[in-house]
DNA sequence: CGACACATGTAACACGTTACATGATTTG
DNA sequence: CAAATCATGTAACGTGTTACATGTGTCG
């Protein structure tokens, strides 16, 4: 429901149309979460449907504007208020993976989590250097960079986590390990 | 794609009947993200009509098992070797709402960043209890709890990173604060 | 017998997403 | 003029998800 309550936040602040709405959703996040304009008629004409929003006229250029319902300022406040739970969120592709693989004959798990570390660690490293390179430094947007590298920060340490798990788990697979990426971050804490 | 992938998955290991697959798929995460057995219906049909699944018989008791066909296997293949790309995952809606937040009038943004923050604070210890009473520990369900907590972690740690920021832009909000949740994990890092 | 777990399936809907059609207006 | 951008909209599809119908077997 992101980008339904999206759409209802940025009309929190005034009647908006369409295109516009588009526009300020992506500067808004920085444009890390592009969006097709026609979602945003599709999402419109829903709000519309479910009472949330409601055409508020044209103006002189002939843009067609939406307005919140009362109903559609309610929905914005307990979106705001309310946190957003963790059962609501989608499930993780990547730890289901991890999960499965662990128990599927055939599968290296342990390159499986050295492919994701690499490529995460990589995502990392764009996102560094996307902060680095950024002139203006909008705050909502920096916080949403902030954001992702937050997460990817945390996903190389559990796939760090993993293989430590894995490797007390099985022996030892091969004697001389490359590694891809930069320097180990957490030296794994002890067993449990 | 994640019960897609991972109903292929659990596939692999051999051909299997709907109501198998649920009970394995929620052991197999530790009954971490349920699986209503519809579902599981409704996405073997998905999966037969893309030609990834075939129907393999019935045993004695008229179960009816699915397998996978060559393309199915091929992508199980495909699904472990290629990491988890993070444009393929899914709107971080609360990044979105914090960015939004900020530049929405009449919104608290502290408020909702604490509020948050206790949620997910309880969210962590819930977890952390779940963990410690865990007898028989799976591998598999152990590594799942484990990329939730990590994940919560970094949340809170964003939550109090995003606080820093809005501090140093406003003001200070009010004389004394009152602290719910544990104590601080990270000082914030200095400025940029 | 009644309740409950096992088991299969379908219908319906939600949201997200894209591709396409269609104009008006701006700009090189 | 042609291309690009602005602007609105629709049709179609995909996955996830639930609610419901239906039947069998088991156990107290």
């Amino acid at each position: 429901m992101s980008i339904r309550h999206g759409l209802l936040a940025l009309l929190e602040d005034g009647p908006r149309y369409g295109y516009q709405l588009r526009a300020e959703f992506e500067s808004r996040t920085g444009g890390t979460w592009p969006l097709n304009v026609g979602q945003v008629y599709t999402t419109l004409a829903r709000l519309e449907r479910d009472e949330l929003v409601q055409p508020a006229g044209a103006d002189d250029e002939g843009h067609v504007f939406y307005a919140l319902t009362a109903g559609g300022h309610t929905e914005v406040r307990t979106w705001f208020t309310t946190p957003v739970q963790r059962e609501s969120r989608p499930r993780d592709e990547l730890a289901i993976k991890l999960a499965l693989a662990i128990a599927t004959p055939g599968v290296d798990v342990r390159a499986v989590v050295q492919r994701q570390r690499t490529d995460t660690l990589r995502a990392l490293r764009d996102y560094t250097r996307l902060k680095a390179r950024a002139d203006e430094p909008d705050l909502a947007w920096l916080l949403v960079l902030d954001s992702l590298i937050f997460q990817a920060e945390a996903e190389v340490r559990w796939l760090d986590h993993c293989e430590a798990r894995l490797t007390r788990r099985t022996p030892a697979p091969s004697p001389s390990r490359a590694r891809t990426g930069g320097a180990r971050r957490t030296t794994e804490e002890a067993s449990r």
